[in-house]
DNA sequence: GCCTTGACGAGAA
DNA sequence: GTTCTCGCCAAGG
């Protein structure tokens, strides 16, 4: 196996963790960094996100923690990715808060989530 | 080496 | 509820 770079190695599991990020769910960039090893990485989430450029990956699942979009509004990054979550059923309101859909009560949203990443 | 910047987070006001 | 301030970690100048 090829030997990374330790900031190569940090962007790859931390891509993993946003590939896993099923359709219509969302992850904030501290929830990201601690499944993916790293307590208080939010902002390195952020860094890895900002230099990879993979149109297959779902960036666009991922919020700051108070569910907002990191960019800000009005910027070109903004619009997307409001369109791509609405994309995906998501109601995202002009200043950028994410209303995740309704679930059935007792049912935590964040089991499949935890499927996904964990099996 | 030191300082600034950034797609952030948690706690306080 | 929201807005402000300070703290974190790495990269780049």
């Amino acid at each position: 196996m090829s030997e990374l770079s330790a900031a190569d190695e940090r962007s790859q599991r931390i891509l993993a963790v946003v590939r896993a990020i099923p359709a219509g769910q969302v992850m904030a960039y501290g929830e990201v960094a601690r499944a993916a090893g790293y307590p208080r990485g939010a902002r390195l989430v952020a860094r890895a996100l900002g230099e990879v450029a993979d149109p297959g990956l779902p960036w666009h699942r991922v919020l700051r923690a108070d569910r907002r979009i990191a960019f800000p509004s009005g910027s070109r990054g903004f619009a997307e990715q409001r369109r791509r979550l609405r994309a995906e059923g998501l109601q995202v309101d002009a200043g950028g808060r994410v209303r995740l859909p309704e679930r059935p009560a007792g049912e935590d949203p964040r089991a499949d989530l935890d499927r996904a990443l964990w099996g």
